[in-house]
DNA sequence: TGTACATCAGTGAACGCGCGTTCACTGATGTAC
DNA sequence: TGTACATCAGTGAACGCGCGTTCACTGATGTAC
């Protein structure tokens, strides 16, 4: 009857992890309303109703806050593009779910593609999750994968391919799908930043434009 | 003799000019080391050896600095692409050209391009220059546009063009600077980011490929 | 079931910091006669 | 050319602010016998 040591399950284990979850959420929405770095411990504590220093409880500082958030975003999107994988979608099934989740939220969506903080650098698990997503998108390109001729940049990538983790893929998927993450982030990084605002036309217009270049080329 | 109002060639006026220049400069060296959020009044007033209140004589406030700075990043974008147009690029030239510009100081580019703070709108200067650098690329594309099959995301553009100045170009041309601008940005802001490091290939080939898509479809 | 103790959440005061910005003032530079 | 005045750059003190973070402490919750 006694829970193991560790097990989330006690209540105590269960308010910390909630109210853990409470910080994180008014953390994601002060970003939404005023940037990542306007994030300030004392205002979340304020909202919750609560003293500053109480947060120490959950976060060790502000930069474990910070980096938490981070990790979460990249999580997020793993999780939309693998359930999207799962549920049997193709190259541009993936494309519109991951459209979905940037417009849900362009903050989070910039926390992981918008301004570099130069120095610094992202714990190691979000580079694991960051080639887990990549492996979902090129297991998507395989395919598609037509004989067509082979680029300079095909040959290249035969011998720098680090990333895709002993992939078996042909190299022509694998340009394929940088070409697709590569066109994705260019619409939606302008579309969000409101580089398209002034000019009048429909922006997802414009990603499916970009999107039909890459299905059949 | 006597100078005209305004005339800026009085010693007081070059000195004043010149040492507005000199904040800019101390301005882009902090913001290289530690973004643009960083950026402080006081700092660049200690690195001039000079006390705080000072630059006040210079910039009515922080605001109205970084404001300035971000105009004059939209001008050497701009007058980047305009040079090498007038030099005689094509549309290969003035995405080598954008690259350089963008590479050359990777915090300026995003001060333009990286995540947007919200609530802060730029000013009405921006969005002229915006338009000119999206007329040079225009311009390049026209002599590109094949007579392809009209697709969907043309027709939207042929009643949706506020962005081009009254450019009597045809929709195949707009909508090839559409997916010139928004590749062109897909592959730089993932590069200068840092999102292709642990990949281990060279972004500048994957730059050209991208290119090589653009000029012959 | 009740008592003694340990654990832990949260508080309030305090520290030191750097920020943007204002203000009255000094001293040098330029202008007018 | 020299004197009287206006302009303007820069200073130092000061204000108010909000930040992250530490620390000693209170009071509630859980645990052990």
């Amino acid at each position: 009857m006694t829970p193991k040591t560790g097990d989330p399950t006690t209540p105590r284990e269960r308010y910390r992890s909630q109210l853990r979850a409470e910080i994180k959420e008014r953390a994601w929405e002060q970003i939404a309303t005023a940037g990542a770095t306007a994030l300030s411990l004392n205002a979340i504590a304020k909202q919750l109703g609560m003293s500053g220093p109480a947060l120490y409880r959950y976060f060790a500082s502000r930069d474990e806050l910070i980096t938490e958030l981070i990790k979460d975003a990249y999580r997020s999107e793993a999780a939309t593009v693998q359930s999207a994988a799962a549920a049997g979608a193709d190259l541009g099934g993936l494309a519109h779910a991951l459209r979905r989740w940037a417009l849900d939220d362009p903050q989070r969506y910039f926390l992981i593609y918008g301004t570099p903080v130069p120095g610094y650098h992202a714990p190691a698990e979000v580079t694991t999750i960051a080639s887990e997503i990549m492996a979902v998108l090129l297991r998507a390109c395989e395919p598609l994968s037509a004989p067509a001729p082979t680029t300079a940049f095909d040959e290249h990538l035969a011998d720098h391919r680090q990333w895709d983790g002993g992939n078996p893929a042909a190299t022509p998927a694998l340009r394929r799908a940088l070409a697709f993450w590569s066109r994705l982030h260019g619409v939606l990084s302008l579309e969000l930043a409101g580089h398209y605002a002034g000019m009048g036309f429909d922006p997802a217009l414009l990603f499916e434009s970009e999107l039909s270049s890459l299905l059949a080329p």
